[in-house]
DNA sequence: GTCTATAGAGAGATAGAC
DNA sequence: GTCTATCTCTCTATAGAC
């Protein structure tokens, strides 16, 4: 009895508060100070659990944002059994998540990824294994749907594109509409994938 | 003869400095400093130009590259007629700068447009306005091209997604396969919204 | 219009009491 | 493990000589 778990312990608390922020603001906008008061965790913590600073932190958040993301990723596609079906329902789910955020909570790597990409290696190399391990389990259950095994990792880089291409522009215009697009182009790439016909 | 020429003008080399420097690192990790050094300005030079600072500077990178990027977009198009040529030359285009920077120079907006959009709304304005101008001028050409109209906005906005995502995975991954799979799915959705058969 | 110095705020990081 | 005080550095922005 001497666990009460009201709430997550300070290390996760940090790691979430954490997570959130760098999505919406991005990495360099986030302050550890800020980070500190949104844990409501003390600003000395931080450094006790993450001695490396500011980009063990960073690279911690988009190792867990990528393993949660593949785990819901595999929770709505464990929902459905047609291929087309599940890739509809995670654009859709992507969708309504963008818009009960008020367009604040998108992709918990695309932010980070833009800005690090080209500035820190360490950052962009986990951002790399979050999306690579995504593409790699999109790949795997498409080609198991039917896909050609030479096509299905293009066209699952394809499908990645669509919806963080769509995170952005629906961020950005506020609106829901580039996911709709965006979905009804996925669905129309699979169909052509799975069809016969689309191998002329 | 008062103007010899031989370099732009201080202020255009500020806005081409802070539009290269913005994209690649994004807008809050670049410092004012660093655009000045970049732009081989005086620092005070910056504020003379810009009196509102790095907000206004922001603003008016974002418009100015969201105006470049869609007269690159016209020169390459113009060089096609065959609507399919235009948009794969354009993404075979987009994957060869991508390459040939290091990975580095890519959307001129998509980096800043992620920072922002849920932090600065000035910006996310600029920013939507840039991306809104690619999308009306596409979406023309898409139904002059043949696609229906009340399909065109819908496919404009896919491929955009393809191309801004696929910008995304290219940098984060190092390499310029997300492009070429963005292209062909890019070519498979104008090829189904142009036939006959596509509106089944 | 150019350039330097500096103000004032806030960043990341650390030390050390508790 | 918690929390505070503070160090150093850098940031945006401004003042003012030239």
């Amino acid at each position: 009895m001497t666990v009460t778990a009201e709430q997550p312990a300070t290390r996760e608390r940090i790691t979430i508060a954490a997570a959130e922020l760098f999505r919406r603001q991005g990495y360099a906008a986030t302050g550890m100070k800020q980070i500190a008061a949104a844990a409501d965790a003390p600003f000395g913590s931080i450094y006790h659990f993450f001695p490396g600073g500011k980009e063990q932190l960073g690279a911690e958040v988009l190792e867990t944002g990528g393993a949660f993301f593949l785990a819901l990723y595999r929770a709505i596609t464990a929902e459905h059994d047609d291929p087309r079906a599940r890739v509809r329902a995670f654009f859709d789910g992507a969708g309504a998540t963008v818009e009960a955020t008020g367009f604040a909570d998108a992709c918990p790597i695309a932010t980070v990824a833009g800005e690090v990409a080209s500035t820190n290696e360490p950052l962009r190399i986990a951002a790399a294994n979050a999306f690579g391990s995504w593409l790699t389990a999109l790949a795997a259950d498409l080609e198991e749907a039917g896909v050609k095994a030479d096509e299905a990792p293009a066209l699952a880089q394809a499908i990645l594109a669509l919806l963080e291409g769509a995170f952005l522009l629906c961020r950005t215009l506020r609106t829901t509409a580039p996911m709709d697009a965006a979905r009804d182009a996925a669905d129309i790439l699979l169909r052509a994938a799975l069809s016969p016909l689309g191998t002329a």
